[in-house]
DNA sequence: GTTGTCCATTAGTTTTTCTAATACCTAAGC
DNA sequence: GCTTAGGTATTAGAAAAACTAATGGACAAC
């Protein structure tokens, strides 16, 4: 039924009010008026039955529902956009091989693509999952976010920051972490035994992911208590969908490092966009 | 701006006509006329600048951009389907999780998933993505499909098949798997080293990774030769991206196996669902 | 050569989208 | 307490898009 999914206008609408807080800097990103996307956003909240957002007398809060739905609309407009770029040519640098771990691509660079896409529509991108870090260099990627140590990337390696470990869980779960499920990424030398209340409680993980990205959803989904890279957990901390559970920090070796080909203009200009983004969470 | 992004029935139509190879046939799915499909791929053709099709007498055949393009629009037409469904409230049987590998639910869900959604508009449906087998069941998934061997999941798991490992390459690659960069994803115990030819040849891999997820991403973006289940290949191979780069077949220990709550009439029906599928490759 | 099936196109109707204008609400400033 | 400013909500009407019905063209099957 073709009406069974709402227009690619509503959401659009719904995403960037929901980054913005404002209907009318929404309106202003997205090139419509401050009525149409306050009449899109609310048609989208009368199809799906819940309230996404709370108005206020300046500018707007998101409902529960409304971060819920965020990370899958962001990522299938990032899908749409990408594929309606697919093909295009442009320059000799118009195509952009990035290689990153999923976690990467899911949570720092997918909800932020579209500013780097806007900003530079004839630039072609290709996204690679993730990658062990033996042989890197056989993908040919401009751009390469692997997941390792300082050791093995060197001093052309840029760490995304900050790199520490945080326990961090879905807003809506109560307890602590000595309540809760744990969950814990494998791949890296820290984790629940490293933590300061591990010598007076038995920390062992309920629940192995092995990517970030998924001890997020996992977090995302109210399954645990999740130990994640903070450069991951940054953006989602911003959209109050997760919280922090501990104060503490656990120094992590391993992140995330960002390698661009320095005679790549157009690798640089992403390795600088990303840089840039990591300042701006992405619900902000 | 508005207009960067195509409607969504454009995408909708597109993606249709690609699984059915056929605008008349697409149009009776998705509630439109022959006329309004023809009309929204041709424009959409017109927005990204290439052929999508070709036209035949009876029927359409995909161009070889038209299958690049399949992948992304399946899937954030998923991910909004499933987004859109997320607040749908129905009956006590209406929140059905699976927890399942990024490929399966890269490669066999979400491609297929909208038969499931379109029969069941009041399920909805939670994915959790890949799991290691340890302590599997304390995520709650009323469906779980890990990936790992019998001995490991018992007589309760059904093992998606086909289940050997084979070797593809992208469509448009020349050369056989001794001229061409090998692809294998860790975690099987079988690889590159059972082939026939490694007696012969140096079979060692230059790309790993970390999923047969993105072991199929590299092979449809003409990376290479990868090792992949043939559960996950058989429906890129159905669809012609993707080509047998060998014709043997290695045993693999290792599978998918899905485990459904019998006791859950949804996951049940999920599981018959799964199973249908498997017979019907997303792209036929 | 005829029939059937499917795609392409056009014209016209219907629906949706969008803007402009305006009302309302509330925070901030004085 | 009043005024101003900034933002959301709503309505009306114009413009654009979507969709259908009808028809023509191409080609495979018989």
């Amino acid at each position: 039924m073709a009406k069974s999914l709402p227009p690619l206008t509503w959401f659009r609408a719904f995403e960037a009010a929901a980054r913005n807080l404002s209907f009318t800097a929404a309106a202003d990103e997205i090139g419509m008026t401050q009525s149409a996307v306050s009449q899109h956003v609310k048609a989208l909240e009368s199809r799906l039955g819940v309230a996404l957002f709370i108005r206020k007398a300046r500018g707007l809060a998101l409902t529960d529902d409304g971060r819920k739905l965020i990370p899958q609309v962001a990522s299938a407009l990032g899908t749409l956009t990408a594929a309606s770029r697919i093909f295009e040519t442009g320059t000799t640098q118009n195509l952009l091989t990035v290689a990153t771990s999923v976690s990467v691509a899911e949570w720092i660079i997918a909800p932020r693509l579209r500013t780097f896409t806007d900003r530079h529509p004839d630039i072609r991108l290709r996204f690679l999952s993730t990658i062990w870090p033996d042989d890197f260099k056989s993908v040919n990627a401009d751009v390469e976010i692997p997941f390792g140590t300082f050791k093995q990337f060197g001093k052309n390696a840029t760490l995304l920051e900050p790199n520490g470990l945080v326990a961090i869980k879905s807003a809506t779960l109560d307890g602590d972490l000595h309540a809760l499920p744990l969950i814990e990424a494998v791949g890296t030398s820290a984790g629940w035994e490293n933590w300061p209340s591990a010598k007076k409680h038995d920390l062992i993980p309920q629940i192995y992911v092995d990517s970030f990205d998924a001890a997020l959803n996992m977090a995302f989904h109210g399954n645990g208590v999740a130990l994640v890279s903070e450069v991951l957990a940054h953006s989602a901390l911003a959209s109050d969908q997760l919280v922090v559970a501990s104060d503490f920090i656990a120094p992590c070796e391993e992140g995330y490092y960002v390698q661009a080909n320095a005679q790549n203009p157009t690798a640089m200009l992403f390795r600088d966009w990303l840089f840039e983004q990591e300042k701006m969470p992405a619900n902000n």
